[in-house]
DNA sequence: ATCTTATGCAAGCAATTACTTGCACTAAGA
DNA sequence: TCTTAGTGCAAGTAATTGCTTGCATAAGAT
């Protein structure tokens, strides 16, 4: 399969092995055998196994449910939306976001590479913002409201997704949402 | 310094390393090193890296603050007694159970040394079904109430301990437990 | 048709890494 | 005092890993 290879499906190997063994461990090797490139190929055409990364991050969080979303004036569906489109991220790719946040500011080289992701969080945050405005949620600090709504959807997913605890039911999207706005407390 | 090591700081080397740079990425010279400790005294004492590991993690997470939790009757109390042990556990290892999460299950050789990691994990859960069954808190699967509860700790300790955002503010934990049992919304 | 360019293939290199071994030494226990 | 178990040190091994190179080949552009 000369003449040009196909980047789309090199870009999610590489996300796949880092989500699977950390940057540190996963190799070069294991990536060009499972996207069916030669590991040659890849040097001569992205310098290093950083520059890979970078490409392939930068590439693959582009086009992320996350990316897409804008602020309406409907709070209810807004937080519905961030949901599943976190929920649908991480079904794509895993704890991406988690997997950045501790391994980037590690390895400078890939550092670059997180604009996109940057992209996507400040995406997260203007939705909050703007409901803050008008007035329709809590006033805070927009970090922290952002991880009092993702926080638990991550965590949630992570714990269910490595397997440690059989038979954990789907997120509840619903009650999150209802437990966002309204709180758990029963007294008053 | 012969005729015993010191495992206390060998095995805080080993968790910093482990937090800084992930299992694949850290090795036994640089643990080695900045413990103080001969890397063939590891080998010696522990067999593998692998065994290294596994001790290192149960007896770190033995006695962390998570681990002596126990429910009372006073529901905010336990609320800030659990917010500030896992912030303080935090602040003493890192995100461990985010990495214990992500990597244990993919290094089973390690996987045994989980036994504390489960039962934190079990005490904190213990306490929300305390309250749930006093009708403190609404009902529902605690896994559900425990990660509503720890996830937005969690994610934002680790944004902060990123330094990819300069300057973020120290975690509010009052702002947190309102929010948490009053919830975010403004409309009814 | 021809020239160029990107790829596959095979071999290999230098550095790193988990792990080993033999030896000298030092402290603790008898 | 003398034995002994645990350590430091130095050197080394086999395997892995990021990365390179020379060569043949198969498309795309002209």
């Amino acid at each position: 399969m000369p003449k040009k290879i196909d980047e789309t499906s090199l870009f999610k190997a590489v996300i796949a092995d880092w989500m699977a063994r950390g940057y540190a461990g996963c190799t070069t090797r294991d990536i060009a055998k499972a996207a069916g490139v030669n590991e040659a190929t890849l040097f001569r055409r992205y310098g290093s196994k950083a520059g890979l990364f970078a490409r392939a991050i930068d590439h693959q969080l582009a086009d992320v449910p996350l990316a897409t979303l804008t602020p309406s004036d409907d709070l209810n569906a807004d937080l519905h939306r961030l949901a599943q489109a976190y929920i649908t991220t991480f079904k794509m790719h895993g704890d991406v976001v988690f997997r950045t946040i501790q391994e980037i500011p590690r390895y400078p080289e890939v550092r670059e590479a997180a604009g996109n992701f940057f992209r996507n969080i400040q995406n997260m945050v203007q939705i909050f913002v703007s409901h803050q405005q008008q007035n329709r949620i809590r006033s805070e600090p927009p970090l922290l409201t952002l991880t009092a709504f993702i926080g638990p959807i991550a965590t949630y997913l992570m714990i269910q997704n490595s397997g440690l605890n059989p038979g954990v039911p789907e997120f509840d999207v619903e009650a999150h949402i209802e437990g966002f706005l309204m709180g758990r407390g029963l007294e008053r």
